[in-house]
DNA sequence: GGGACGGTTCGGCGCGGGCCGAAGTGTTCC
DNA sequence: GGAACACTTCGGCCCGCGCCGAACCGTCCC
């Protein structure tokens, strides 16, 4: 009889308005911060930090921590149609967007933005690029000549990591972090290569930024 | 925003071990009374009829109040489906029998025993072999004839009414209750016409009673 | 090194709600 | 009418937990 207390156990992560919010947020698929978070529900960060912990361990959310942030995603398309078939049932009257399990797993692969520097598809496209540019190599550390093309390009090093590896949320390959992979992103958004889509950390490549890229032989 | 408040409500619903036991002794599709679901979930009689009152609010019950009981059952198929997914994902492990919603409308429609007489589509049979046989009328109230049919089966009027009507939960249609009813029911099971299959209040037509009931001309 | 910042931990506050027993209502039976 | 019984309502107890601010840790930038 006590497979109905993980239903209760489960039920009970779902209860609150805070936990509801962020697993409403998070169901566009894209991985948020701790602080996203606490913006979106209107809560302080703290109280999140304790939220999205319990969330993790009941198995809805995983985590990806990477340096000072906290990313969080839905732990998987099972838990987008768990949300999806209790909102249905909880109000099929006041649902202002479908909710599509679909639209998840589609959103998790866009490119976007990972804190300074492009990420998804496209930060694996720059990638690719670059190493086969021998900007840098397969383990992203910027060569000798990569360090020419970057201040051609109009970068200036800092006292800040040059490069770094950073695991691609979505397509599980590293992609270009660092100065770097900020100055590059910086540049292509000021170009208007690369432009955000939405209000949220999602980008898309512009028909400009298609030519640039294959210009510079990037793709 | 305010679609996922209504998750975290129906999740509020679900998120407590008594009323999570409680949809799940529900889980088979018959209906219950507040009583039996009490002395199941191990709770007071006041605690558990809070508790009914607010998952019929929330539209996971639906009632059935009959005389002095309260019978209450899952509002529906969908209700049974969101159950299985969320238990589903909370515990694949720990799951002692196989959820299936067809079991719940397929029970929902046996026959059964209802307080002291026979309903379910046993009921309904046993209604219309009565009034074809001129034993009662369409609306149930005895026959001149009828009750001498009656004594002749056992049955000696009592200070209890001799026949009620009372609406059939499955099949939306009244069967025979009252003092007759209950005769009839109890002498079905003393001979074995009727028997009681598992635990609960689920009956089934036995050979001998299939025979009997057609030699004295029910079916 | 110093400053900024994201995240976490901890103590404490206050509300919500699950529980019970007692008293009350309506129904059934004799 | 009286007794038994299913259920409900009410008052009160107490635990759980959602929330915050303050202090702290680790990372990043310069």
């Amino acid at each position: 009889m006590g497979f109905m207390e993980g239903l209760a156990q489960v039920a009970g992560l779902l209860a609150d308005r805070t936990r509801a919010a962020f697993c409403g947020a998070l169901l566009d698929g894209r991985a948020w911060t701790a602080r996203e978070l606490a913006v979106h529900a209107g809560v302080a960060a703290s109280t999140a930090s304790e939220h999205l912990t319990r969330l993790i361990e009941g198995g809805l959310l995983v985590e990806h921590r990477q340096g000072r942030h906290r990313y969080v995603a839905l732990a998987g398309p099972h838990v987008a149609e768990l949300l999806e078939s209790m909102a249905a049932f909880a109000g099929p009257d006041a649902r202002p967007r479908s909710l599509r399990a679909a639209s998840a797993s589609e959103a998790m692969a866009r490119g976007r933005t990972c804190y300074d520097h492009l990420a998804g598809q496209l930060g694996i496209a720059l990638r690719s690029g670059l190493v086969g540019l021998g900007v840098v190599t397969a383990e992203l550390a910027v060569t000798e000549p990569g360090m020419v093309w970057l201040k051609e390009f109009g970068f200036e090093p800092s006292q800040r990591q040059v490069s770094r590896a950073c695991l691609d949320w979505t397509e599980r390959v590293p992609h270009l972090a660092g100065a770097a992979g900020a100055h590059l992103c910086r540049v292509f958004l000021e170009r208007g290569w690369v432009r955000r889509i939405g209000s949220g950390r999602a980008v898309v490549l512009a028909p400009a930024g298609e030519q640039g890229w294959r210009e510079l032989g990037i793709v």
